[in-house]
RNA sequence: GGGCCCGUGGUCUAGCUGGUUAUGACAUCGCCCUUACACGGCGGGGAUCACGCGUUCGAAUCGCGUCGGGCCCA
């Protein structure tokens, strides 16, 4: 075998199994007999580049794929690419300086898919750097009409089945992207605005109302008060004047009115906000639409038509104070609804939109019966539920999505949705191979687009085999996300396959956390602390990265990036590494019976087994991690190998060959419990060792070996002449004139001989010198429950008795202490006692380990 | 305004189904090149577990409240 260098060449052992790795060993089986593991991946937006929050989501992801391929399942670890969306159009019109009007329909769509083509290769790299143990074989892209059919079948199977409607409703509209957006999509923030307080007539004199939006002036249709304010009881079910535009509207009175804000009266409009929707429905307003499509006044505005809406706002606002309609105005601090996308304020119109039928109920029964990780994660959507109240809207102004299959009659308007046999199509580029029932053959294609979660919320079912697999293998196993998606993602995916196939998507959900920067906040080019993941792979590669993701913290909770956790994965790269060079040359698979030492060893390596194969089933990757590294770093390294040094180094023997065995077995193991994590570094050492790869081996098994006491005492005894020769200023390998250990057991005196370069005589029983009690260490777990509030008194008096005393009696069955008067006896084990050996005048230092009592010869 | 999460040595963090010397990492100090590793080994110092009240024989851990931070939503 080649020579192991000294020092770990991340870049060199990364790229070259980067090259050499066959991927279809990560291939979905259809045919398998093995359990499947399904895992819904989230289908990113293939734009810009992978980033760290990206990295962390699909480490987490790889660690499960990688451990359950290793516990037996027939893993799909499918990669999606969520395509469609306002950003790539906006990208696309920046770059070729055109707005999406300015070329024909397809034309545009295909500089988008271009766009989106060239950042999924980007993707690619990033993501084979990293490690990903994707299946390519179920590699999907939503713009792709294999992927969309799907999404236009399930809109005409929800639409056949009463869950789809389209209906003139009122919805949030973007002005400067130019459509109908979702509840989900609106964001907020806190912005200063101006309170106008002005007067409008009423029959005798005239009334006060305060408002923010004098803009909507045109587009009031009542003003409202508490039903129980007393001040403006004779004006409810009157009408007042609305100023300048000179029409009449009721005054209607509301328990939601708040009296003590502004006047107490509000003016309702269609519409301000979503309060004035509510309004307008409970008490059946007609409409007045004010704005229109592009943010600008309508006809009914008068001479304000064609103003945008800041334009209008100044301009009424000026004319009002002129006439002294206004006659006051403050500042308001108020919440401002903005595009998620762009950040402008949202206007709400009413639209003919396409919706999707929300049951909240059926949500969050759903939700139930799915097992979130962390559980309180489900409370955020089942929150989002309760706050629903409109229904979905799905249809959207824009070109770069899936098309509406749906075509209306130019005669007689009736709508015509696609049959499922005609599907993929655009019903602008094909007309319906069917007549209206009225009989004209003249259609108006749908223009409108589905919003991009009617495509990534079907995920779990595309990748599952729908619609077309007999064997359709819902529900998945696990959906792995962030939690800033739950009430969009998880939320429409949740009520979608529901909808279509009455089941839960998955049996799990992952939630993780957020990346944040070094600094602990949100990682984003402005606040100057974006790390791209590329240069973690140049630095320290990509392993390091992938410990930080497991070892950051647990699941669910936001991670900050720390250059400090790259360098510890670093160094625990490097230990492993010089384990691994100095074991390679010395080990072997050989059949040997193990000493004291070694089952030592084996006990606590199947500990690790049992302790990381309960973490993992947990999704607990970061206790995980930590348990491999303690055994790696302080088990094995700084005891187990400077104890059998000698052997190894020493003739061919069974003792010799015992601990080539256990030795290979441990990195053996460490090797594939760490596969999930480093899949680099395992598969080198693994290889090297196997000839095979560890990515295809199996989940080490717990044998239930028990910790050897007499090794674990070995283990202390060397551990303690370590710490002795340090403390004397001895090195290590100087030799002691003698060694005597005294304990209850037999222990094999060859490691300790060698570890310690001195003869070591090991002898039961107790050595010829002084063993002085000297205090009395109470034991509350004993005490405590049994004694209750006698408790503080017990232990003072246990503390205050002679520790002789109590040695002898823990020796008879029983410990008596007196208190107050009275007797009481405790068990043996609530107390122990502090033993200091004294020196009998030889010439001997004695360490006092509780598993033994070791006399060094000075 | 509502919901959720979180406040533990200088920094980050474990513990949080209650048991009296609180885990680990990084940093820091001292000693040590020992036939894998100085990206190493051994040892030391350093925390009133945010604050207050309560439950309990006993609270970092449970309850209530206050303060502070974060996220989601209105």
């Amino acid at each position: 075998m080649s020579e192991v260098s000294k020092e770990y060449n991340f870049r060199q052992v990364e790229e070259k199994w980067v090259q050499s790795w066959d991927s279809s060993i990560y291939y979905f089986d259809w045919e398998s007999e093995k359990p499947q593991y399904i895992i819904d991946t989230p289908p990113p937006y293939p734009t810009g580049n992978f980033h760290i929050g990206n990295a962390l989501n699909w480490c987490y992801i790889d660690f499960v794929a990688r451990y359950k391929r290793m516990q037996g399942y027939n893993v799909m670890f499918p990669q999606g690419w969520d395509c469609h969306g306002l950003p790539t159009e906006v990208k696309v019109e920046q770059l070729n300086h055109i707005t999406k009007n300015q070329v024909p329909r397809e034309e545009f769509r295909r500089l988008c898919e271009k766009l989106t083509d060239e950042a999924i290769v980007r993707f690619h790299q990033s993501m084979g750097r990293l490690g990903l143990s994707i299946d390519w074989s179920n590699e999907y892209a939503t713009m792709k009409p294999e992927y969309y059919v799907k999404t236009q079948t399930s809109f005409v199977r929800m639409y056949e089945k009463g869950l789809i409607y389209r209906e003139e409703h009122p919805v949030n509209w973007c002005p400067r992207c130019g459509t109908a957006i979702a509840l989900a999509e609106v964001e907020y923030d806190s912005r200063t605005s101006t309170l106008n307080y002005m007067r409008f007539l009423a029959e005798d004199g005239h009334i006060e109302i305060a408002t923010s939006r004098p803009e909507l002036l045109p587009a009031c249709v009542a003003v409202a008060v508490n039903p129980k304010d007393e001040r403006y009881q004779k004006y409810i079910g009157k009408t007042v004047k609305v100023p300048i535009f000179d029409y009449d509207v009721p005054v209607i009175s509301d328990p939601v009115v708040d009296p003590n804000f502004g006047t107490g009266f509000v003016m309702i409009c269609t519409f301000g906000d979503k309060q004035d929707v509510r309004w307008w429905m409970e008490h059946h307003l007609p409409l007045r639409q004010a704005i229109d499509r592009s943010g600008r006044l309508t006809d009914i505005s008068g001479p304000y038509k064609g103003l945008s809406v800041d334009e209008a706002k100044k301009k009424i606002t000026e004319d009002l104070r002129g006439l002294g309609i206004i006659f006051k105005q403050e500042p308001l601090q108020q919440n401002v609804g903005l595009c998620w996308r762009c950040k402008t304020p949202i206007e709400i119109l009413s639209e003919q939109q396409w919706f999707v039928r929300i049951s909240a109920e059926e949500i969050k029964k759903t939700a139930a019966e799915i097992e979130w990780i962390p559980p309180h994660m489900r409370v955020r959507l089942d929150n989002w539920a309760d706050s629903m109240e409109w229904d979905w809207c799905i249809s959207r102004q824009r070109v770069f999505a899936t098309p509406i299959p749906v075509w209306y009659c130019r005669d007689c308007q009736e709508v015509l949705v696609a049959d499922e046999k005609w599907l993929p199509l655009d019903p602008n580029q094909t007309s319906p191979p069917v007549r209206c029932k009225c009989g004209s053959d003249d259609f108006i294609p749908e223009q409108d687009v589905l919003d991009t979660w009617m495509d990534s919320s079907i995920s779990a079912l595309a990748v599952a085999g729908w619609p077309n697999r007999k064997d359709l293998r819902m529900p998945t196993q696990l959906r792995p996300q962030g939690h800033d998606i739950i009430r969009t993602w998880s939320f429409y995916t949740i009520l979608r396959t529901k909808s279509l196939e009455g089941v839960k998507p998955w049996d799990s959900i992952l939630i993780n956390g957020m990346a944040l920067g070094e600094d602990g906040h949100k990682m984003s080019k402005s606040l100057n602390n974006f790390i791209r993941p590329e240069e973690v792979f140049e630095t320290n590669g990509a392993d390091a990265l992938r410990q930080w993701a497991a070892i950051g913290g647990s699941p669910g909770n936001d991670i900050p990036f720390q250059w400090k956790e790259i360098t510890a994965a670093s160094r625990f790269q490097q230990k492993l590494w010089s384990i691994f060079r100095f074991s390679r040359p010395l080990i072997e698979k050989v059949e040997a019976n193990p000493g004291q030492v070694d089952r030592w060893l084996l006990g606590e390596l199947d500990q690790l087994v049992v302790s990381a194969t309960r973490a993992m089933d947990g999704f607990q990757f970061d206790e995980t991690m930590k348990a491999i590294r303690a055994f790696a770093w302080d088990v094995l390294a700084d005891n187990y190998i400077e104890l059998v040094k000698a052997r190894l180094y020493g003739p061919d023997g069974p003792q010799k060959r015992a601990a080539q065995n256990t030795l290979y077995t441990a990195l053996e193991t460490i090797a594939k419990l760490m596969a999930p994590f480093t899949p680099f570094l395992s598969e080198e050492i693994y290889h090297s060792l196997t000839g095979e790869s560890v990515h295809v081996a199996n989940w080490p098994i717990a044998t239930r070996i028990a910790v050897d006491p007499a090794g674990h005492a070995i283990k202390e005894i060397a551990a303690a002449l370590r710490r002795y020769k340090a403390e004397k200023g001895m090195a290590l390998n100087s030799p002691l004139t003698g060694i005597m250990v005294y304990s209850d057991m037999t222990l094999e005196t060859f490691d300790l001989v060698g570890v310690a370069n001195s003869p070591v005589e090991s002898m039961t029983g107790c050595p010829k010198i002084e063993m002085k009690p000297v205090a009395v260490k109470p034991q509350m777990k004993i005490i405590g429950p049994r004694f209750k509030d006698k408790s503080h008194k017990i232990i003072n008096a246990l503390r205050a008795m002679d520790p002789n005393l109590v040695a002898s009696q823990k020796t008879t069955g029983q410990i008596r202490v007196e208190l107050e008067g009275e007797v009481i006896e405790l068990p043996p084990e609530a107390a122990t006692v502090e033993i200091e050996t004294l020196s009998a005048g030889e010439a001997v230092d004695i360490l006092n380990l509780g598993v033994a009592t070791v006399l060094v010869r000075r």
